[in-house]
DNA sequence: TGATAGCATGTTACCGTTCACATATGCAAA
DNA sequence: TTTGCATATGTGAACGGTAACATGCTATCA
């Protein structure tokens, strides 16, 4: 049970050479003679050997471990980023440690514990809150930001986000392409600069095609699918009477909501797409298997994960590595709940 | 940008105090005069010190990680049960770290890289065809399954699972209670343990209650929506054409199945859930945003990855702690795509 | 044939803690 | 005063690797 560690001196006491050598084949560096090497190469199978990734982190003042915070892993943004992120980073001989911070006060003990310590080499952060957050996080560390509109004001970051004002741009003129011309938005929390990014994709597209849209036909969400729920009552009535100057379509600003919204619809006996065309952004798993089936833009999501940790691994492996942001464009996926008006 | 690590002995000399008396003052361990530690306090405070994690890990042989290995991080099912692990795990004061091992080679691997190197001080292994793999896992470190009906044989993992047989039992219940004598199952992969468990639950009630089902009515799914959407034309006829001696019900192994039943039902243009009653497990998150909505056994992801990471630190801490195999029960959520028939 | 270079390998220190043990100090009891 | 025993603090050695430098050996060349 409790065996005792083979070491790097067992290895060689057991191969009859220094300790040093057996470092020198274990890393592959240095020169070492053929015989000498299969030498230690059996020791090293006889005994059992493995190195101790501690003592390595010790002594090369490395761990091998990049972290990344989000709110929770749960959710299908935030699991499908990290999921991403988490595959490149092995890829590139990583591993990925990821925490939840559930407020401002966490969110910096975290950040002291995963940095300050040494236990991990850089962060991700993915939160939309990240710009009241991003002060606390020294800048003497790598970092990036994740996702979510995340083009924080810290000095060295790097950042990975969709690009929300032409996803935005794209999926309200999809609706303008296919005739409708009153059309409302589900906004998400509006102090999120994604949220602000997507409603400024919306109020663009319509502006020129048409006009800008009336301040009622702009509702707050919170993202969840029970606030596309409750939207629909501010847009048509607690009765869902349809009146005549009442939207035709909708721009959710992510498929939960949208997802509500056709619900609510559903529930006062609309006709779907016939009355109201819907269409959402971020093409979560089941869009396809919702009634009607979800007409959204698709978000990237690994990719993001990705180049986020591959931003972050070369921020940690070259400091001076100049800062970049970068954009992931989404993709217009159309299905059944968006139609000609 | 690279600093130099403030170490206990710069703290220790600022404070005029050998490096002993600081790690006891930063480990509350042994006594220390008040002033003394006052004094130690404001060396730390002024130095910006943070105790280094690594080189602690050296030192007490601990490094305050434990792993998780799941297929992927993206699955509602993995995630949820890595949202609650990581959560207990920081509750507890330690980090959890998350990977994915595609397949058995990588698995090993992977292993090998986080418990044989020192890494990690547990893991925890949330994985369906779990059996085929544990044999790899050496015995001497802490482990336990988590989920997908993982009672695998390893002689000294601990496990956390839902109880399979008796949701299944009850879910075919809801749908006997409700009148229902005909009742088809789309069924996970069965060479999974898990499927194995909800097949004989479902077997069991009707055993029980009426006669054993139909070989044909045992329609193998692999979990996905696309599954269970094939699933319709297995048991109905591609053309949907419902004859007489066809089931009137159907118990789906997981939501996501349900839901692709669902949509293939309605694509036949059925109405439900007068035409068929269907219910899930799982009672994933916008279970309810379906057409209709989905009646199913809602699992308690987040406790079993708790109570997985409770077992696991008692077992990382005290290595004689007993065996133990819990079971999380499943709680019926009924919505509207069950009705009397 | 001796200086020299290069290869193979060994020696020692170091990374930043904790642990086990040693030592100094203060105070009470003999 | 001496002994003894807390209490407070210091010293040196781990932990298991890597890095820098030292050494021994062989081959090459003047």
């Amino acid at each position: 049970m409790s065996r005792v560690r083979v070491t790097i001196r067992d290895v060689a006491a057991h191969a009859g050479v220094s300790h040093q050598t057996v470092s020198r084949v274990i890393n592959d560096s240095g020169r070492v003679r053929p015989q000498t090497r299969q030498q230690v190469e059996a020791a090293i199978v006889t005994l059992g050997y493995q190195p101790s990734a501690v003592a390595r982190s010790m002594a090369r003042g490395r761990t091998g471990i990049v972290a990344c915070i989000a709110p929770n892993l749960t959710d299908y943004t935030f699991a499908s980023i990290i999921n991403g992120a988490q595959t490149a980073a092995r890829e590139a001989g990583y591993f990925l440690l990821s925490a939840t911070a559930p407020d401002a006060a966490g969110f910096t003990e975290l950040v002291a514990q995963l940095l300050g310590s040494g236990r991990t080499e850089g962060l991700m952060v993915i939160d939309p809150y990240v710009d009241e957050l991003a002060r606390d996080i020294p800048s003497e560390f790598p970092l990036v930001f994740a996702g979510g509109g995340a083009q924080s004001g810290h000095p060295l970051a790097h950042s990975v986000v969709m690009d929300d004002e032409s996803a935005a741009l794209q999926a309200t003129r999809h609706l303008l392409g296919l005739g409708h011309e009153r059309i409302a938005c589900i906004t998400g929390p509006t102090t999120e600069k994604c949220t602000q990014m997507r409603t400024r994709g919306f109020v663009r597209a319509l502006s020129t095609a048409v006009s800008p849209p009336p301040a009622e036909w702009l509702v707050e969400g919170d993202w969840s699918a029970e606030s596309g729920y409750g939207a629909f009552a501010q847009l048509f009535g607690a009765d869902g009477e349809k009146r005549e100057d009442v939207p035709t379509a909708v721009f959710a600003q992510n498929d939960q909501m949208a997802v509500g919204l056709l619900r609510a619809a559903r529930d006062h006996g609309w006709e779907l797409p016939q009355k109201l065309s819907v269409i959402g952004i971020d093409n979560i798993p089941l869009a396809a298997y919702f009634a009607p089936p979800l007409t959204t833009m698709h978000q990237d999501f690994a990719a993001i994960g990705r180049e986020a940790v591959k931003l972050l691994i070369e921020a940690v492996e070259n400091l001076d590595a100049p800062q970049q942001h970068l954009q992931v464009p989404a993709q217009l996926i159309e299905r059944r709940s968006t139609m000609r008006y």
